[in-house]
RNA sequence: GCUUCUGUGGCUCAAUGGCAGAGCAUCUCACUCGUAAUGAGAAGGUUGUCAGUUCGAUUCUGACCAGAAGCUCCA
């Protein structure tokens, strides 16, 4: 969303503004539903919502009704008047609000505990707020949906009903916010991606198992391909490791202990007196095992492992989502064993690398930088190691990226297991935000393998670890594409970057001798000999986001030319053969984005 | 896993407690064409699956499966 579709430029202002509506809001609810029960109302990124217990769903006619309660709302200019409490009258007032009575609770002795009053509705609420309800443009509201959510964001507490709204100062802004939703949805990859025909889903497959049609496993391979090349010249060393492995070896991990449920276990996980395998949910203890091959030295390293590697996730049933959340995935995994001393170095590479490969495929100016570091908070069952250990590696990692100069915010909590993470987080067309890249710096897990190295004075050592991928996961990676270029990919990797277009059928052989040479110089190309007129051709091309169409008529079997139009619009007209290859591998070669 | 919603041909969508319909796509024939929908015809369905209610269920009920948004989770 950029500033200015907002009239109100100032955050803080707009803040307040969607606040305000969120009591709005709960105010109409209480009107038309009293017995409802409140539990928290806050402004977000792009507006306001309120968490209710409702015993009514609210369906889209009664978000309507609310809506137009809160129109009168408006319309009434009702004051807005902040008061403060003492603890125990707060408690009076808020009797039969219990979640209200559970936050007055929790707020500390000596907190000043105010409250806002708009007519017959008060809400305990720290505020700030607009002066009167009259400040709210009423029909520039729109509550967009109405979805569960858990009380305080705990999945073992009760989940309420949260109600999502937007509002703006002109009934325009609402119109033109909601248009621009409806556009971006049209690049959704979950929608583009079937219709492009670059995956589909299927019932007796199941869930978060996405089959990869010829086109989307097209690209997938020539990204592949690409980022292992550029991961050799990185000084990378290809792996093939298996899929699975005998529970023994998760144990050593950590994840048998840590991710159980997260795995697929193909056998009895309590009965030792058989054999139980797991299929992997990551490639690090497999390829730890390349490094323990033999004894190592510290002229071994670094030793940097890369392999494309497929992982395995059992993800509970309700976090699938497309191409960018499923249970079997592709990622470009790699492993970096180190002595302490190039840490530093190392990382930078692997920054390099990743940016690079990002910036690449076009995706690195939307990225954001995540430091994801552990919660000192949390029970020592969700993390390995001591605190000292965890201090070390962020003191380092901190030392790292700031010496780097990346722009980066802290997510605490986010941390692996086994060490703190740079992620590089992308969101989708909803907004929503996931890692696309990570790269983690592990000084623990070595050691639970056994894994050493000869230093330079006889003594044997512990190498430290990064864990690393540069282009992420190539389904996800691939969903961002679909929903950054609206389908329409780069040609270096469109599935389909020519598609040849016979105009009669005289020119239907040379169509096929043309296309026969593209191919064999390796592209991508397709022939249209069906009967259709040209302008339907060149909208099937278009609407399928070929970038380059070759029209071939009488003239140009005569002339030897190939009259060539991208899928732009833009008319490059007629030219040799060869010249048009020079043109592809041109285009090809530098990966620009058209 | 949780809340809400959805499921009718490959796709987009109608309809109904009593014979399931259209457009696009597909196939055949005709057309051989210069920039966003050429004409005619044909084929395509156990209405997601399994139960229940009913004389009769695609429609009502339940369970399951799958899809969507959000929550929670995400080594």
């Amino acid at each position: 969303m950029s500033d200015n579709k907002f009239t109100f430029e100032n955050e803080e202002y707009r803040r307040t503004y969607w606040h305000s509506c969120s009591h709005i809001l709960a105010q109409a609810v209480k009107r038309l539903y009293p017995e409802v029960k409140l539990a928290i109302g806050p402004s977000i990124d792009e507006g306001f919502y309120y968490d209710l217990d409702s015993p009514v769903s609210f369906t889209p006619d009664i978000l309507e009704k609310i809506e137009g309660e809160m129109k009168k709302i408006c319309k009434e200019k009702l004051k807005i008047e902040r008061f403060e409490l003492p603890r125990a009258e707060a408690l009076e007032l808020m009797k039969d609000e219990p979640y209200k009575v559970e936050l007055i609770n929790d707020l500390p002795e000596g907190e000043v505990i105010s409250f806002y009053k708009q007519g017959e509705f008060t809400d305990l609420c720290a505020g700030p707020h607009l002066d009167s309800t009259g400040r709210v443009k009423g029909n520039a509201i729109k509550l967009t949906s109405a979805t569960g959510a858990y009380w305080r964001g705990d999945e073992h507490n009760k989940m309420l009903q949260r109600v999502y709204g937007i509002a703006f100062p002109k009934k325009d802004q609402l119109d033109a916010y909601l248009k621009e939703k409806e556009e971006a949805k049209k690049r959704d990859h979950n929608r583009l991606g079937r219709e492009l025909e670059y995956f589909n889903t299927v019932d007796v497959i199941g869930q978060g198992l996405p089959i990869l049609l010829p086109k989307g496993a097209r690209v997938i391979q020539t990204l592949q391909r690409w980022v292992e090349d550029v991961e050799q010249q990185h000084g990378y060393l290809l792996t093939k490791t298996p899929l699975l492995a005998k529970r023994e070896l998760y144990k050593i991990s950590g994840h048998w202990d840590h991710y159980l449920d997260g795995m697929f276990v193909l056998g009895d996980p309590d009965d030792y007196s058989k054999d139980c395998f797991a299929l992997r949910p990551m490639t690090c203890p497999f390829q730890y095992q390349v490094y323990l091959n033999r004894a190592r030295s510290y002229r071994d390293l670094p030793m940097r492992l890369g392999e494309t590697s497929t992982l395995f996730r059992n993800e509970d049933s309700g976090e699938m989502h497309g191409l960018i959340r499923v249970r079997q995935f592709t990622i470009s995994e790699g492993h970096l064993v180190l002595r302490p001393d190039q840490l530093e170095e190392e990382f930078k590479d692997c920054l390099d690398l990743a940016k690079y490969c990002l910036d690449t495929v076009g995706l690195l100016d939307k990225c954001t930088f995540r430091f994801s570091q552990w919660d000192p908070a949390n029970p020592n069952n969700k993390y390995e190691g001591t605190a000292e250990q965890w201090d070390e590696a962020q003191r380092v990692m901190a030392q790292i990226l700031d010496d780097l100069g990346v722009d980066y915010t802290v997510g605490i909590d986010e941390a692996a297991f086994y060490g703190p993470k740079l992620d590089i987080q992308y969101k989708n067309v909803y907004g929503k935000e996931d890692t696309l890249v990570t790269i983690q710096i592990d000084m623990l897990l070595a050691q639970r393998y056994g894994m050493v190295y000869t230093d330079k004075d006889g003594e044997k050592k512990t190498p430290y670890i990064i864990h690393r991928t540069s282009l992420g996961c190539y389904e996800r990676t691939l969903a961002y594409l679909i929903e950054t270029y609206a389908g329409a990919l780069p040609t270096w990797m469109a599935p389909e970057q020519v598609r040849v277009l016979p105009i009669t059928d005289r020119a239907a052989d040379y169509a096929w001798d043309v296309a026969n040479k593209l191919k064999k110089k390796g592209f991508r190309v397709e022939v249209d000999d069906s009967s259709n007129t040209l302008r339907y051709k060149i909208r099937g091309a278009q609407t399928e986001k070929v970038p380059y169409m070759v029209i071939l008529g009488d003239k140009d079997m005569e002339n030897q030319t190939v009259s060539v139009r991208h899928r732009s619009g833009e008319d490059l007209g007629a030219m040799s053969y060869e010249a048009f290859e020079a043109l592809l591998k041109d285009v090809v070669d530098s990966k620009a984005k058209k």
